[in-house]
DNA sequence: ACAAATGATACTACTGTGGTATCATTATGC
DNA sequence: GCATAATGATACCACAGTAGTATCATTTGT
């Protein structure tokens, strides 16, 4: 029952580090030395960050990479959507349905409630929040 | 994000239709044709479910399966323990853990919160609640 | 020109899930 | 007592998703 996995870990870590820096370009070295993430692994996940427009990225010399929008509006379960796609436990959790109506089964009111309480729960974290800077 | 896998989803519905059955000895065969789950697999999981005390198995001809105890009390969370180890969602989502310090971190404090709430929702699911003998 | 950075892309390795196959053992009924 | 119908035990195989690597092309600053 893994809710994260390494990719979007490891985007966070990086994003936060990178927040941290408040507009100084970082490079993915600085990165791979500080968080200690393998380096060809670490790069996969910056360009597709890039790609999905949270990072920019500077090439050349003294190049790396910089927050495309602020740290408060980057948020976790947008990062999950991208490496993991949508955040979503609300499916029934038998493969072919077990009980007789599906309109009043019991257990799936159970789950629909317990998405929304995690969505409740996870929708406003953000990296800023996750650095401190927001509650 | 799977919170049941396929052995668990097969032995709820196998449980079930032995728990329709009341008391009458249901061999894997009669399993297969009716719930169509193929054979082998179906028969390794009623092997650990008889096992685990949850059915009592006979051998030979006539033989079969039967709840080993009443259907009341085989709860939802049992079984996906037996299956995919103890549910829970609330270690922390990163590996290495990101915030500073971890009694005041915020993220944590949500996916507690998260997990209590699912306990409290799945913890009464049983097998006789889910074939609609009980609320 | 060269070096230092990222972009793109294809490949490999590991692990968990889902499923098979085989042979041994036990009970029943003729 | 023997054939048959069931389960017990165990080892194996296949697929998919996750985790990670490798390579070469492109851009940029000095
Ligand atoms: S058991 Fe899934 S909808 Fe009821
Ligand atoms: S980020 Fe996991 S305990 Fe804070």
């Amino acid at each position: 029952m893994k809710l994260i996995t390494r990719d979007t870990d490891y985007a966070v870590r990086a994003l936060c580090f990178i927040a941290k820096k408040r507009g100084e370009i970082v490079a993915a070295s600085q990165l791979v030395k500080e968080l200690k993430i393998p380096r060809p692994f670490l790069r996969k996940i910056l360009q597709v960050l890039n790609r999905k427009g949270v990072l920019n990225s500077y090439k050349g010399i003294g190049g790396g990479f910089l927050l495309a929008i602020p740290a408060e509006r980057i948020y976790l379960l947008d990062l999950v959507k991208i490496f993991q796609g949508q955040f979503k436990l609300n499916d029934c959790l038998f493969k072919k349905k077990i009980c007789p109506n599906i309109n009043t089964c019991n257990l799936r009111k159970k789950i629909m409630n317990i998405q929304n309480y995690a969505l409740k729960e996870l929708r406003p974290v953000s990296i800023a929040c996750l650095i401190g800077r927001r509650k």
